[in-house]
RNA sequence: GGAGAUAACCGGACGGUUGCGUCGCAUUAAAACGACGAGGAAAGUCCGAACACCACAGGACAGAAUGCCGGCUAACUACCGGUGAAGGCGACUUCAAGGAAAGUGCAACAGAAAUAAACCGCCGCUUUUGCGGUAAGGGUGGAAAGGUGAGGUAAGAGCUCACACGGCCCUACGGUAACGCGGGGCGCUAUGUAAACCCCAUUCGGUGCAAGAUUGAGGGAUAUAGAUUGUCCGUCUUCCCUCUCCCAUCGCUUGAACCGUAAGGUAACUUACGGUCUAGACAGAUAACCGUCCUCGACAGAAUUCGGCUUACAGGUUACUCUCACC
RNA sequence: GUCCCUAUGGUCAAGCGGUUAAGACACCACCCUUUCACGGUGGAAUCUCGGGUUCGAGUCCCGAUAGGGAUA
């Protein structure tokens, strides 16, 4: 789990970054992003995707993954949405997709 | 071995590294350390309450719910025990189970006729066409004017009689009661449906923690307006509306709590004693990786809190019934 | 979280407890036509599921399932 201070929490900054940020598409996972002075990252795992136990687990999957990436990250207000058919994926899945977003958009350092 | 039925319980275990939420300890603040950290259904939101606000929580009508008896409970349409009815060989299961001589409505098709008698039939008279009597028999239907037997009659009919038949009324005994089980009387008129309207009895004010509490500013209003009910009556009042603003704190977890023992009770449950503190978030905490073992792990994630109900659930354990084979 | 609504052929749908569940479009088969279209005839429904009330439920009552909506 990441620390309140990476957390991206308030309704309005994420509504903010999807009308302004870019966007690069995946197949099961998307990703919205807007340069900034901090890091701030934030998940969307809708009702679509499953039952509470399924999505419960996609969005830690996703934060364990963010956290392992933490350090390489540049700064930014990021959205990670997860799509239907994700709840399919492996811990592993998740990561190379999440990382090959990450360096498509240009906010992995390597 | 096969088939079945109900209830109760369990719901992978252990270890390591990194990481998260709350609390404690400290502090300007953090780090570090320690403790705790999802369920039997947390789910559906189908009932019932606590709690909060609506001035008071008043009356009448309307509306809604419930409806055998007794118990239990903070409360309930729940739960427990019994009665009756229906189903099953049985273990057992199901039942909104008051009132149809207060009134209204409905009962398709079939059938002569559906709450009302005469199609066929039977009998008498007349005579081969009618009139009268009849409810035994036929056929239709879910239902056809109590059933069976005997007497009786022109033929028949509760017209009369009998019943270890039914109904109604009175009554002895058992049971707290529903009711059960006997006795006597009444020839007996009375179809079904109230999960159709309705009648009777009992209960119910509304909204829901996104309830609500903690500020400031502006505007409106003196009899309008308002006081969270569908209508009316009664009563009360200076307050009402908008924005800041749904941002923060509180509400928020010690509670009709849980565990154990004993006693009472068939049981639901109650009482006494002892022990425990056991999630409290607000983009919302349980994950990732590795190792060992086994039967290889289902349904599923707290959001104000409790008591029930309903639904989902891999596999396993215990108790029960019927049947087959063998000893 | 709280609170509502709906479910009938492939689609849109009507249906006062009572005959074989009314229609429209689409589909299939046959007829008509030299052929196609138009037209005609016929077919196709477990009334979402499970119980109950009733002589008899698509309809009434209870429970479930699926879908949709309001609020913030």
């Amino acid at each position: 789990m990441l620390s309140k201070s990476y957390r991206l929490r308030a309704r309005g900054s994420f509504s903010y970054v999807r009308a302004h940020g870019a966007k690069v598409g995946g197949k099961l996972i998307s990703f919205v992003a807007l340069k900034g002075n901090c890091k701030r990252i934030g998940f969307v795992v809708s009702n679509k995707i499953g039952k509470a136990v399924r999505r419960n687990l996609v969005k830690r999957r996703m934060r364990g993954v963010v956290r392992e990436l933490l350090p390489r990250l540049s700064c930014g207000q990021m959205i990670f949405i997860a799509k239907p058919g994700v709840t399919e994926l492996s811990y592993a899945e998740i990561k190379t997709r999440m990382t090959t977003l990450l360096v498509k958009a240009g906010y992995l350092s390597l």
